[in-house]
DNA sequence: ATAGGGTTAG
């Protein structure tokens, strides 16, 4: 079953990933520019242009250290001056802020472009609420500055006020421009809002600012709505030259919806194939438990020279993993020079799911151990895959120890998720009075009581036969999540385990009232 | 002088 023609197979290496620049090298030419500069030729207009040079080509070191000297030179700050530092300290928001009062020190706030900047700036590393600010004190907003301010709130998760904002932005009489609808797509694709999105869709076409990007954003939109068939129509429609971008989001959009054959019909076609399209194309060998697509990928991805991209890798990893092969699952992860929290979860959950919980707390440790010299520190999710990798295993007492240390050694509050799994691995283990002390303790508390915990107590339930307080667990569940099917399914079983047939009944009646379905499930069964 | 789209773990 090969998908690949040879000459994708066996292509050389086209381009082997160059060793980044030295940065100290790299500035060596900024300092003598400045230095070797006749004093009457430092003036604020030539060292903003070159400021400008520094940051347009991304040598922000260069861009900073000049702006030192211009300041230790005494050389004049003005309007033209911040935009290129601001953006070469985007991610330091303490020399952000210092930039910030010599700005309003030197009064270069009033234009909307240098205050357009001061927002960008905060927007990338810095809490909305001072991105708010900059924009509530602008003197000037023009349209610039409102898309600057959309675009901030839709990356920072608050697509809602994204196009609250875009509605006050019209009501000033600003006009939106095609940047305003591409930033109004994302946050109407993270609402999941169709509709809202086909209006958007509609105004592209109306005003004539369709292009390769704003497609993008489109396919991006219809994939988070579930209309994988809008997103190829986009695709396939879209006059322009394709850029890689734009197969990337169509093959995302594909992954996302199960349509993996056009994926790798794509994947066929497309050249020259990037790293991002081969992480949806492994992604998509995961999502339909195909290895023998996912070696031939793998074997694409060697010869590209692609192995080095730590994001394509986990993706490996995670192929590996899901399709029953921990061996080269582990390979893989071996292989991944720079080793990010996702890696190591991701092989963590490997040895976990393949019931090997002992391999799985080791690598944890080992993760523990190279934290210092690596910077990688398990987050939330790493601390879930422990604890799932302890439930596969039977090794209670290790989840109980894991859990105990989560928020003081490894600085993650435990969620829901952790408590469900503690709880469900609890109740595996029989020990149902621990599970209940601990369910008891969270329903206090309500606000850690969710679904799955109550799902996890009931199945504890279940497997100590204790009717009494598996109804007390249902009654949460019930006020929890009645909208829910599968909880009926949980309950339904827990009624059944005991033969109380009229709870069933009476379950099964409050189904139908309420008009639930549940989904019906697929199995598949590797030949 | 400021501006938009694509990828990995539960």
């Amino acid at each position: 079953m090969k998908i690949l023609p040879n000459s994708l197979l066996s292509r050389r290496v086209s381009s082997c990933p160059a060793s980044s620049p030295s940065t100290s090298l790299q500035c060596l030419p900024a300092l003598h520019l400045f230095d070797e500069m006749p004093l009457r030729d430092r003036d604020s207009r030539r060292l903003n242009a070159l400021l400008s040079s520094h940051a347009r080509s991304g040598d922000f070191t260069s861009a900073l250290l000049l702006f030192q000297k211009m300041r230790a030179f005494g050389v004049p700050l003005d309007s033209y001056s911040f935009p290129s530092v601001l953006s070469a300290c985007s991610t330091s928001p303490r020399l952000g802020r210092q930039l910030h009062s010599l700005m309003v020190k030197s009064g270069c706030l009033s234009s909307p472009i240098t205050a357009t900047s001061l927002l960008r700036m905060y927007s990338n590393s810095s809490p909305i609420e001072d991105v708010l600010l900059v924009f509530d004190e602008m003197p000037t907003r023009d349209a610039v500055a409102w898309n600057a301010l959309i675009s901030s709130l839709v990356t920072s998760g608050h697509a809602g006020e994204a196009v609250s904002a875009f509605r006050s932005m019209a009501a000033t009489g600003i006009l939106f421009t095609g940047f305003t609808l591409c930033s109004l797509l994302k946050a109407c694709a993270a609402l999941r809002a169709a509709r809202q999105g086909e209006q958007i869709h509609a105004q592209v076409i109306i005003a004539g600012c369709d292009s390769v990007v704003i497609s993008t954003a489109l396919i991006d939109l219809y994939s988070s709505c579930s209309q994988v068939d809008m997103a190829i129509g986009v695709f396939s429609r879209l006059e322009c030259p394709k850029d890689p971008a734009i197969h990337n989001a169509v093959a995302n959009a594909c992954v996302k919806n199960g349509s993996f054959h056009e994926v790798f019909a794509l994947l066929v076609k497309m050249k020259p194939v990037n790293a991002v399209f081969l992480t949806s194309a492994i992604a998509a060998c995961s999502e339909s438990l195909n290895l023998s697509y996912g070696r031939q990928i793998h074997c694409v991805i060697f010869r590209h020279g692609f192995d080095f991209d730590t994001i394509l890798c986990n993706a490996i990893i995670n192929m590996y993993s899901k399709c029953g092969h921990l061996r080269f699952a582990h390979l893989a992860f071996d292989c991944v020079g720079d080793k990010n929290v996702i890696s190591w979860t991701s092989i963590i959950d490997a040895y976990g799911i393949h019931g090997r919980g002992g391999e799985a707390l080791a690598l944890f440790n080992r993760m523990e151990d190279e934290k210092a010299s690596t910077t990688v520190s398990p987050n939330e999710v790493t601390l879930l895959s422990v604890l799932s990798a302890c439930s596969h295993s039977g090794l209670v007492d290790e989840a109980k120890q894991c859990f105990l240390l989560m928020k003081e050694k490894h600085g993650v509050e435990p969620n829901s998720a952790h408590y469900a799994c503690l709880i469900d691995l609890l109740g595996r283990g029989g020990r149902i009075e621990e599970a209940w002390d601990l369910f008891c303790a969270l329903n206090a508390s309500k606000n850690t009581l969710s679904g799955p915990v109550c799902v996890a107590m009931l199945n504890a339930c279940r497997i100590s036969m204790d009717f009494a307080r598996g109804e007390l667990v249902v009654m949460n569940l019930l006020e929890l999540d009645p909208g829910n099917p599968s909880v009926y399914v949980q309950i339904s079983n827990f009624y059944g385990d005991f033969g109380r047939w009229e709870g069933v009944e009476k379950l099964r009646e409050g189904l139908i009232t309420r008009g639930l379905k549940k989904e019906l499930g697929r199995s598949q069964i590797a030949a």
